[in-house]
DNA sequence: AGCCTGACCTAGG
DNA sequence: TCCTAGGCCAGGC
């Protein structure tokens, strides 16, 4: 496993609950401010990741569950979110101005 | 090696 | 405001 995918990985870790993020941004914050493609690649393989990798709180940087159809189950996505208190219709996060989670802004490396 | 695809993003019409 | 095209980086064939 690459360090870059570990960075990732670890950032997503620690998107609270009830809270999400955007590929884009986490691109960003791991050094890859064009590679937002590759945080969604990392995500589909992060069921390969020893540790629990919370990707339902990583949406598109609008807010939508684009990355539904990659969770088993019809909504799982959506109802994972909903369970942390996050209102989702129709596949897009709402209020997402206040729900999105910025790594620039609210973490560290040092945190970590 | 070359081409196609994807859990994206931005700019331009 | 909606839609399209292009760029982006990595992986599969």
């Amino acid at each position: 496993m690459s360090d870059l995918y570990d960075k990732i990985y670890e950032v997503v870790r620690q998107i609270p609950a009830g809270r999400a993020t955007s590929y884009g941004a986490i691109a960003k914050f791991v050094g890859s401010p064009r590679g937002s493609r590759m945080v969604g690649w990392a995500m589909n393989q992060s069921h390969s990741s020893k540790a629990y990798v919370p990707a339902h709180r990583v949406v598109n940087r609008l807010g939508m569950l684009s990355g539904k159809h990659h969770f088993p189950g019809e909504n799982l996505m959506q109802e994972l979110l909903e369970n942390e208190g996050v209102v989702v219709i129709d596949d897009q996060i709402q209020d997402f101005d206040n729900i999105f989670w910025d790594p620039m802004k609210e973490l560290d490396w040092d945190s970590i």
